[in-house]
DNA sequence: GTGAAAGCGCTAACAA
DNA sequence: TTGTTAGCGCTTTCAC
């Protein structure tokens, strides 16, 4: 199992290493005749070419490096299936995925790209202030960003459409009549460090709420059973005539649902409730619960493609928000007629 | 922003390419003046070495591929983050971690390790015929394969200890009194595809149970909502007295917690449910679930580890089985005393 | 349509 | 402790 190089298949073909490599990457023409002989040689030898060479030679890996910054508080599994989906799409255009994870990212990002191990680089989950955008910057390596930075100019960002988001939850609940709605949000250090995405959510959610006429507030939520019960004991105590929630923590969702009827709503006649989540998740709850989709499959091979397009020299735009689509299921109805 | 070379650190630190090469892996000692002299030329440049050149030069990639099959059924969310848990640990390791994901990875494997793209490789979703199998028996790269082939001779695997879950999921019921269960099973297409997880956590279960003297029975289950109702709904129909339920289809798990109160089963006074899952998972529901957990940090890591292991020469033993954790939650308690 | 030859940036004998 | 030298397997001018 010694390793085959491209000289071996020259000389079994009768040819010289110039006209292997040019019949496999079809950069010159060839005659019909020495490509066959190439082309059986290869298949007898079983030859590979190797891509470390491949890459010193022509000062290209093929690589899209993928980062992703860990550090404590993230939704793990919804970015490694972003992830997943970015390694299908890019493989798909004959790129290979390294998947850089850790908590020194930027360093290893500067390796792997001034150390050409990758020659396009995907940042998820970009927040405000990320010490990789400033990296990136400065290099010229194509890049894409998952998420929003301060400052995007100049860079490719894509993102959920947040503020769609937060205002589709609005527009729904208004649609069906309610007028005393609330959000349940992220936990309360998430807003502090002002994450983009929870932000930009509820905003788009109390602004459109507004526009609509309704009552909207805001309550942060931890995600245990224990801190919903009390987010929602809280929320029904203040303000007992609220009918709409929408939940943006996933992890809450579940416990909204069974605790509203306990706590004398039953869901969807009393009250209706609409999350931000996959769609997987949506339907795993009981009742299935309506929900704004957050498209993992989407968002990683819309990545993975601007990605590649960047290295095919395409130019691609600023940025690119991927609109709400909001799915209509077993938790929201229309408010009952208010007396009857 | 050129590329810096090492011939270009040599040079400012007034050295030759030997001894910068030897600085920066350390493989000869140095004395402390050139090495700081070195060092600095490095800081001043910014020098990152090439990966390719140096993969070329040494025959050593310095990588790690993870081949994961998709096609359809798979539990993508489970798998992905078990891959982030391999790259995490890998890149500790100084490995860097090239994603293979898509149909063809039988292919892919072969281009990537005999290009020397990577000089380790981690199977995931191993299917007990898996055409990935013979490829890395049949080439000599060091490999670990998540899941268990039909003949893991002279390979290193690592899975969950099925068998000992479904027993461990009997004896809870066992110790909690339980005489009649049942155990809620994948898809029946699984079963017919004997897929390995899903059959032996089944046997496992349904030794153990007899062991204890129960009444054991199984189903298949599609984990919708409807086919959860349905499949309840002829469990209870054809055997009321069952009190004790496994689950091991994630999806179904909420719909099972939902649907047994509607069915006269309060949980956990009436009846108790044990589920095979994420920690995480178990924790989202309500109650929150009583499970044997499906631990995948400590899958990837250890993957991981037996794959370093592997290229730093040691030998590392054949099948490694991640034993039962149980741990119990708000879904069971000891059965009612018979009348009281 | 095909070849010869000069590297790409690094490592690792071998020498000193 | 350090340097010289010869490649690793491939791409790519330039010449035929």
């Amino acid at each position: 199992m010694v390793l085959v190089t491209l000289a071996d298949v020259a000389r079994r073909a009768g040819v010289s290493p110039t006209t292997v490599s040019y019949v496999i990457n079809g950069k010159r023409s060839i005659s019909e005749a020495t490509r066959e002989r190439v082309a059986k040689a290869i298949a007898e030898l079983g030859y590979h070419p190797h891509l470390g060479a491949k890459a010193l030679a022509s000062r290209r890996s093929n690589v899209i490096a993928v980062t992703v910054p860990l550090q404590g508080d993230k939704h793990v599994p919804l970015i490694a299936e972003i992830v997943m989906e970015v390694a299908v799409t890019a493989r798909r255009h004959g790129r290979n995925v390294l998947l850089l994870t850790g908590t020194e990212v930027v360093d290893d990002l500067r390796g792997v790209t001034m150390g050409g191990a990758a020659d396009a680089v995907i940042l998820m989950d970009v927040e405000l202030e990320d010490p990789r955008v400033e990296q990136v910057r400065g290099t010229q390596v194509p890049s894409v960003l998952m998420g929003l930075p301060a400052d995007p100019s100049g860079l490719v960002c894509l993102d959920l459409d947040c503020v769609g988001n937060g205002a589709a939850c609005a527009d729904h609940l208004a649609d069906l009549g309610h007028h005393e709605v609330v959000l349940i949000g992220e936990s309360e250090i998430v807003y502090q460090r002002h994450k983009s995405f929870a932000d930009r959510t509820l905003d788009g959610f109390m602004r459109r709420a507004a526009e609509r006429g309704m009552n909207a507030h805001f309550r942060p939520c931890e995600g245990t059973f224990e801190s919903t019960a009390g987010t929602l004991a809280r929320i029904l105590g203040e303000r007992p005539g609220t009918t709409g929630f929408v939940v943006l923590h996933q992890a809450a969702i579940p416990h909204v649902l069974s605790l509203l009827p306990q706590l004398g709503r039953v869901v969807p006649e009393d009250a209706s409730v609409v999350a931000v989540c996959p769609d997987r998740t949506a339907v795993q709850t009981s009742p299935q619960v309506t929900n704004v989709a957050v498209p993992a499959a989407q968002l990683g091979s819309r990545a993975a493609e601007l990605a590649v397009a960047q290295l095919e020299g395409e130019t691609v735009e600023g940025v690119t928000l991927i609109g709400p689509t909001l799915t209509v299921r077993g938790s929201s109805a229309p408010m009952r007629a208010p007396r009857a």
